[in-house]
DNA sequence: GCCGCACCTGAGAATGATTCCTAAATAAGC
DNA sequence: GCTTATTTAGGAATCATTCTCAGGTGCGGC
């Protein structure tokens, strides 16, 4: 039943992919698929070295190159996400009343939130206090013996800057510029 | 006022450094004062190139090295934090339900935490949607006409595996080991 | 104010993740 | 099957960060 379902799950998934593929105008390549697939079966959040890893048993000459470039495309066709979206450099700060962030995904710019219903709000859910949660299908086991030494809620999303600068770009588009590439998109 | 307040701020910042790195048995020198400066004068969360620029002024022979151990020792101090403390290699799910993380600081383990009552609430304090916030002081202009498009509540902290290896390691300790390394204290 | 020494810094090499480049391979429409 | 625009493999290049080690410096004791 267990194995039945999975099998359901993966063929949804597939097809799923070559919709959204087709839709977008992208060709089906077995590597992307592959890619797609890695992703999908792993329950660890894998990096792209471990999925590089996982696909080189089906492709032994799939290339690193490969494995990032199919993976930011899975991210714009919102098959897949980046789970550490507002990732980039080290970014650091001397403030140390506890507080939020916005991360602005065109121009990394990260803007503080001193909103404290927030914390409380997340303090008042969070599982070391026995918030509920699994009841989504028990997936969360990992969660047990989790010791929380600190959190945040990260807003990500684009700033007034960029967002004047992306409508700007919206009637003469046709490209993504370079800088919106390092922002993963949401 | 605005100078004055600032002056004072400044030194009370001083003195609060020289404190903590007298009760930790940790010299005094003029490039740690400066790179702590940088980063309390910084409004911006600035990154190490940008207080390795800015801190170039006054020591033009301080090199890349300096200010990355000394960020390290700042943080491990707690004078400083590490904004992107959960920051890494890019790592990918096809999740597609809206859900948060627990990320351990000590195997870089992502958990998924699924728990509808945190999005309700955070959903309900954001500031896209008038969430009360400013009060602290009106630090957070940058706020205004932000789009947001996503977020999460990132919890981190410590696993399971992680911790027993801790309390392990805590009788014969001495020195922090590798694997602690890469994980930004919280 | 001077000494010794443990702790720090500077310079640059090394590493690791990610991106870029280009020729060869392939998917998709006809 | 043929054509063409898209995609891949392979490897070089780039960028942030860490490591190494020889020389320099803060600071407690005299």
């Amino acid at each position: 039943m267990d194995r039945k379902a999975g099998a359901e799950r993966a063929r949804q998934a597939v097809d799923g992919f070559v919709r959204v593929c087709r839709a977008k105008g992208l060709s089906v390549t077995h590597q992307r698929l592959a890619i797609y697939e890695a992703v999908v079966q792993s329950r660890t959040h894998p990096g792209a070295e471990e999925i590089f890893g996982a696909v080189r048993g089906r492709f032994p000459t799939i290339s690193r190159g490969t494995v990032y470039r199919t993976l930011e495309t899975l991210c714009s066709m919102g098959l897949v996400t980046d789970v550490s979206r507002a990732r980039g450099t080290a970014r650091f700060e001397a403030v140390l009343e506890p507080h939020h962030h916005l991360v602005c995904l065109g121009c990394r710019r990260i803007i503080d939130l001193h909103d404290p219903s927030l914390d409380e709000v997340v303090r008042r859910a969070s599982p070391s206090r026995g918030g509920r949660r699994g009841r989504s299908g028990g997936e969360d086991e990992g969660a047990a013996g989790f010791e929380i030494t600190g959190y945040q809620v990260q807003f990500v999303g684009y700033c007034k800057d960029c967002r004047s600068r992306r409508a700007a770009a919206g009637s003469g588009n046709a490209h993504r510029n370079r800088e919106e590439r390092h922002g993963t998109r949401a």
